[in-house]
DNA sequence: AATGAATGAGTTTTCATTCAT
DNA sequence: AATGAATGAAAACTCATTCAT
């Protein structure tokens, strides 16, 4: 290995230590109460350090998103192409995916769902914007793609995919974000792979034809 | 009418007064980067009186969220009783006052949806937050009714209705989210009534027995 | 007095408080070394106080310049159009004002000079910028008036009087900086009064038509 | 030549590749807003190679006051012992060097008369200060000279040579910051060419004797 | 009840400088 | 000699909240 390589590998290095303690510090503050110092010294760095690896605060945070995205996609990948198994057999596989990626890091997943909103999304750079639209377009390509293959073997209803492959991702983050705020108004305990269990279940009924 | 109910009638309309800034506030601006004092403007008094009616930034923000929830479950109860209708069509009532409800102010139905989550309910007192999961609870009993009578009158499938509840619940905050996080990042036009129209579509034939 | 006026002048009060310490800091350290803290400490105020009144650093230092600049205009109409004395006089009424704004606070009008450069004027706001170019063009435009009077009484060489009236300026500006610069890098004293002397001595004669 | 010899000169040659890298940028930003690393970037080299060559950031900025105060007195020296010339006239090539020497460079000579104040010259190093006092010295030494002779030969006033060199220098700083300044705040266009032009015209004339 | 001036803690971010390699 | 990653101090500025009037 070159020394340019291994310089290129510390680095990367580097950049997923910050994240791994990003992460720790996001999930349990969420992402206005976290500071960066925490973040820096969780990560056992100085608050300069950070901002040599990320823009800003959003970065840092949006990062963690595409990870958590990328993730999602690379999951998905490996059962959509599938010859062996039916478009409906994928949604069970869809949704174990989500109950997985919950289960990997539930907090991250929270702050993805809430800050793909009008409060964020303003300080990123061009290139995070493009990156963060390329992944969240990636998971959902997926997705549509086996709603279009339940549609094109008659299993599915004739809806637009896209229109479908929506609500299912919407179902998805409206239930992790729903039972959680359960969780936390009413304490009670977190029931998210049942809720998404049974909203598959409805769901995978609702699109067969009948 | 005595002295002291006109006190508390001027005091309630105060209270509105400022709820209505705020409302308009945090609907332009978003939760952090509305400012107290742009609200007292708005309200025209003084940053101060505003405390003299609510507790907090917090609780003021919580305030518009009860007020909403108590608008959707008064919508609700104007038809979940009545005997003419069967429960499909009430699926088909409830989607409309969910459409209702967006249209009125969709910015402050995202925020309710965002911020019944971790980074908040922290700063709320008791009472405000047991009147915030009271009306939460009235809205999602009202839903869980509607479920209760599909699921008795044999139409519906026969699954916990509460966790059916839930699943409607959760499925109008996705929709009402993603569409928005989707319009934001890929500046595509609203259509979140398109899309719940579809998602009830789907959600009402998959509550159906077969 | 009503008790808006008395508001108003209270207000005016905390301003001048303010640019009071100020002035004493910025003497002390320069621009760049004052902090806000620092300043905020000597006004026996909080540093969020120096924001209620002043919209920023930049401005604030400026605000200073242009009560200099005020100051000096304020002097110079005192004998500009007198009819009792001649262009020359005037000329030596003009130095003796200079004299007494450097005595006034040496470091302030040192400030003025240096910080009507590029570095600055960044951040102030549109209408700070507006005042400071006003009290700047009014200053100019007293001298410029002594010039033409000269020329036109055929008493000074016939140049363009703005020409003159910037090389006035650009004489007490430079002279100013000149032995501010030799007092601190050779110890030497304080010798601008003489300085100024000898050259408005020598401008005087140069003004002079033979 | 040694090996010592030859490492010598590389060793200047870094240091004019730095010093011309940071004219460039400080040139385009200013004193403050260049930083290290830009001149780093803009020289080829590492932040941390600069530190090897120049104590700080103050003395590579001092470096460039001296280079061209040197440059200065390089220019007058060609002159100023002619005996061909006489001392109004040696004042005529004084004012073309300075037209020369603001050509060649108008923002490092504009920093050189701004940074002569008290917020720098407290980090240089005493070898640094007393160079820069030396070739400060040296330029008004050669200035001194001129009118030193003006004055034996009987054509100028008999004032103290020091004092007129000191007007002269002044007058040169004050023309060349007040016309920057009055471009940057009235975006008129350059004319310190013909400001110095009039101004020395007029010190000419005021320095004769009658 | 209403005011609104004052507070001051709290946070992001920058960048000159260092030092292990 | 050169590097450049890491440092960490420093500072401007914001804004929810208070409290004397």
């Amino acid at each position: 290995m070159g020394i340019h390589e291994r310089k290129q590998r510390e680095k990367e290095q580097r950049r997923k230590q910050i994240m791994e303690a990003a992460r720790k510090v996001f999930s349990a503050k969420g992402f206005n109460r976290a500071t960066m110092e925490e973040i820096a010294g969780e990560a056992e760095l100085s608050p300069g350090t950070i901002y040599l690896y990320f823009k800003n605060k959003e970065e840092l945070h949006t990062s963690l998103s595409i990870d958590i995205l990328e993730y999602i996609s690379v999951q998905m990948k490996k059962f959509i192409n599938r010859h062996d198994i039916n478009a409906e057999q994928k949604m069970h596989l869809l949704k174990d995916t989500f109950i997985d990626v919950y289960e990997y890091d539930p907090m991250v997943l929270i702050n993805l769902f809430h800050l793909q909103s009008g409060e964020t999304l303003t300080n990123l750079s061009a290139e995070v914007l493009e990156e963060l639209k390329q992944t969240s377009a990636d998971a959902l390509s997926a997705i549509t793609s086996v709603v279009t293959e339940g549609i094109e073997r008659g299993l599915f209803v004739e809806k637009h995919p896209v229109a479908l492959a929506d609500i299912i991702w919407a179902t998805y983050s409206g239930v992790v974000l729903w039972v959680d705020s359960k969780r936390l108004l009413n304490n009670e305990k977190d029931f998210v792979k049942q809720t998404l269990d049974t909203a598959f279940e409805i769901m995978v009924n609702g699109f067969k034809r009948k």
